[in-house]
DNA sequence: CGCCACCTTTGACATCTGTCAAGATAGAGC
DNA sequence: GCTCTATCTTGACAGATGTCAAAGGTGGCG
């Protein structure tokens, strides 16, 4: 189902919250669907995390010592940052020898794309 | 510019952040488009503005009076929520008489939707 | 004018979060 | 086995965040 390496780092308690609910645009999330999103958001709310995600999204996997380069936090930090990614569900890590991989969970992205999307009562 | 009623309450310092990149699956962003961006997902990554926002997106517009309801939290409490997603240019209010109302920016929330559009590298 | 309902602001407080330094773990290669 | 590199974990701490009680507008209505 993934471009990139079978499935590994188990860890994160994330399951499958991963396929959700209609729009939001259509219909409001319920108490527990909001519960199990925003931890998703919450893993982009970080300027670092964002660009994180953005450079592992952006090709088919990245390597952990190419993406501490061009930040200004600490290694542990970046660690750390992928650890919430991870944990959230929106990606998955592998430990390939000497490195470790990061890749996106692209249907976890499909996800709330799909909330966002237009369609609804407010969006035209 | 806006679907919904004309621009009020002034006050975000939010300008117009809100046309902006190409969905992270095809290029990483900047350091300064994640700076910008990340707010507004952090203005998504409570339970409870989620969950606000999910029944204002939901509807043309909502009323305040109606949000509260179904809420465990306090009043000033919603009223913060509703602040954090109006700073964030999620949404926008205006006071209509006894009453305010709430609706989306429609631009903004594409805008997040585009970012997290599947399409490049890693997606399939 | 006086009162009340609706909503926001202010102030305070406990909890959560991002960060780093220091130490730990895992593989590669000698 | 030893050492070196890459990555993660732990511990600590300043600063941000979510929450509420109390007080402050704002407008409808008698």
């Amino acid at each position: 189902m993934l471009a990139g390496p079978p499935a590994s780092s188990g860890g994160a308690p994330v399951g499958e919250v991963v396929a959700c609910c209609p729009p939001f645009a259509v219909q409001p999330l319920t108490v527990e669907q909001a519960g199990g999103i925003a931890p998703m958001f919450k893993a982009l709310a970080d300027p670092v995390r964002l660009r994180l995600f953005s450079m592992i999204a952006s090709v088919p996997e990245a390597c952990v010592c190419d993406l501490t380069e061009g930040f200004e936090v600490s290694g542990p930090t970046i660690s750390h940052h992928l650890r919430v990614l991870r944990e959230a569900g929106l990606v998955e890590s592998e430990r390939r020898g000497t490195w470790v991989y990061y890749w996106t969970r692209p249907d976890a992205v499909r996800a709330l794309s799909d909330l966002l999307r237009p369609g609804g009562a407010a969006d035209r």
